[in-house]
This record gives C-alpha cells, sequence and structure tokens, in this order.
DNA sequence: TGACGATTACTAGCCAGGCTAGCGAAATGG
DNA sequence: CCATTTCGCTAGCCTGGCTAGTAATCGTCA
C-alpha cells in the first residue's frame, strides 16, 4: 500500500498535501465529474425533459444506429426504472413527439419504440458539436500519452464499480 | 479543424472509426462518467438518502475540515435547490443525526449547519477507503503522462461547461 | 433613533417522476 | 390444450423538488 506521506488522517485532504500532480489529478477528475452532471442537467432542462428521459433518447438513437430495436422492457433494464414508470415515460416522449411505439411484428404483446426525425435533429444539434469537441480534445492528446490517459480512467472505472461489489455489467439492449 | 476521416455523418459512431486510440478514450471517459454515477446512487442508498442529501453531507464536512462556517443559504446556492427545499432536507439530515442546527453567533435570522461525529465517520468509512484508493490510482500514473492527464481532463471539462454558456464558476462556500 | 427595505429560514400546498400491486392479452412449455 | 410466464398498462402512493407567502432580524439612512 504504501499509502501515507503526511498525515495519518484519512480524511482527503490531507493525504496528497505534498503530492501536487496527485492532487491536481484528482481534482481534475472531481471538476470533470461536476461540469458534466450540470450539463447534461442544461441539456435536458433545455429540450424540456428530465435527465432520464434525455438518458432514454439517447438509448433509443444509439441502438438505432447499430441495428437494434428496442422494447419497452430493455429501456427499463437500461435505465434501472421500473416497467410501469417506463410507461410514463413513453407517455411523455410519445406526446412530446420524439418517440414512437409500433407492434412488434411477431410478438403481439410487446411494443417497439422507435425515435423520430425531430428527436434525432434534435439530439444531433444539441449533442453533435460537443461530440465533435470532445474528438478534438481527445486528438490532442498526444500520442505516447493516450494509453495512460485510457488507463487511468479505466483503473478508476473499475474501483468506483467494484466498490459496493456490484458487478461492472455493460449497458447492452438485448440483440 | 480537419474532423473527418470516415464518413460525414455528425453521430458519434463513425467520426473516429479509424482512430482506435480517440474511440478508446472516449468510451473510457463515458464507462467512467457512468459508474461514477452508479457509484454515488448504492453509496447514498446505503446510508438511506438520496444523492442531494448525500451532497449536502459531504459538502458541510468539506467546509467544516477548511474551517468554514455553512448557513442553510450556501447549502441550497451549492445544491442548487431552493432555500425552501433546503429547509426540508435540513429536517431529514437532522432528523436521521447526520447535522445539526444551531443559532448563528452574530445572525439571528441565520443557522449555521454542523456535522455530527456519526456523519463524519460514516463518510468516512463510505468513501475513505475509495478515496484512499483513487489516489493510489492516481500515483500509478506515470509522472511524464501526469500533465497529459490532467490537461485533458481540464479540457474536456472546459468544453462542457462551456457548452451551454454557463460561466466556469467553482462551488465554494462563501468565506 | 426609528422606519423601512432586504435577507433568512420556515410553512403550506402543488407537481413531477419515481414506486408497487394487480390486470388482461399474448406467448410458451409440458 | 391448459398452466405458467412475460409484456405493457392502470391505479394509487410517496419522495423530493417547486412557488408563494410570513415572521423575525439586520442594515441603512433620514
Amino acid at each position: 500500500m504504501s499509502l501515507m506521506t503526511t498525515r495519518a488522517i484519512p480524511d482527503g485532504h490531507f493525504w496528497y498535501a505534498n503530492e501536487p500532480d496527485v492532487r491536481d489529478l484528482l481534482q481534475a477528475v472531481r471538476r470533470f465529474r461536476r461540469v458534466d452532471e450540470e450539463m447534461r442537467r442544461r441539456i435536458s432542462a433545455g429540450m424540456d425533459m428530465n435527465l432520464t428521459d434525455l438518458r432514454a433518447l439517447q438509448y433509443v438513437i444509439a441502438a438505432e444506429e447499430s441495428g437494434e430495436t428496442v422494447q419497452q422492457h430493455d429501456l427499463a433494464r437500461y435505465l434501472g426504472i421500473s416497467t410501469a414508470s417506463t410507461t410514463k415515460l413513453l407517455d411523455r416522449l410519445t406526446a412530446s413527439g420524439h418517440l414512437v411505439r409500433a407492434p412488434h411484428p411477431r410478438d403481439g404483446r410487446s411494443v417497439v419504440v422507435t425515435s423520430t426525425d425531430h428527436a434525432r435533429s434534435e439530439i444531433r444539434e444539441r449533442l453533435g458539436r460537443m461530440h465533435a469537441r470532445m474528438a478534438e480534445i481527445a486528438r490532442d492528446v498526444p500520442v505516447e500519452a493516450r494509453a495512460a490517459v485510457r488507463e487511468f480512467l479505466d483503473a478508476l472505472s473499475d474501483q468506483i464499480a467494484e466498490e459496493g461489489h456490484v458487478a461492472p455489467l455493460s449497458p447492452r439492449p438485448h440483440g
């Protein structure tokens, strides 16, 4: 472990008091976390919907782009909410003209959810530019440092996911 | 700009199809974002409180550690909720024994919020180990790559914060 | 010093977005 | 072909936000 270099008090602020690099790194992580949250809140507010609705929209569009179909059930599982709540969510998003419910071709119980042109263009308009600029920023990382950056983020994710004994499941729609 | 290398469709998936480094980097960012959100949800659920309450708790404790006093008003501003909602939040967190309301020494209208020993030890117990391991992970980043990592995260944060024309304000308590 | 606007926290009452329970219709397995 | 399971829906509840309005206190200025 070789943890402590300054004080024995495990309270965050003193751990890396004489390790400015480490402190700055974690500070940058925290700031990213915060502004990211704010950004999503802003965007969903700008589209007159809540964060969950925005996530749902992105999920449906992403699934369509990779050629997969989405049922109400998939959405519920991905969003981590009940199917009943997902019914309400679909009510909202179909009323607003972002999503469409269609009968499943071969399962009479199921509903297939698709996005409208309007939804796709709105998402593209709101997120496309930012996405492009994030890619630019990634390109600006020196080639020789890219592996280190990725490994750092992956290690953080592994640590965070494992903490609390939760399997690092990936949120894929069913095939 | 020199954006496109593959297709002109600005839909995210094709931008960096032949730039595996860039794609992997952004993928790592997205994963971090997701597991971080999940982690906070888990921890707050484990403490029988919601995300806002957890943020409030961390804020109060952090402020105390840097010797600052916190009023209900500061908390409301930091959390981005109304003072009325903050009243309810304080009701919850005082009822659960995490925070204490005390009269402000020189302003009869104000309330000074402090954390209990119980709250501090619970937060330390739940977050301390993870915090330590995040510091370890940061230490594992090769010294020569640390600047690049920090610059990457800062650039992302700048971009995200600026998008939507919001000033990159820092959430400090009043002095 | 006394009056008055500003500030602080609170109460009352509303609403959005989650939840569980339970239902009918369709699919599936024995 | 009947029993069980799955799917999405409705009904009704609860939490955690919100706004509006209030009482107490503070600060300022005539």
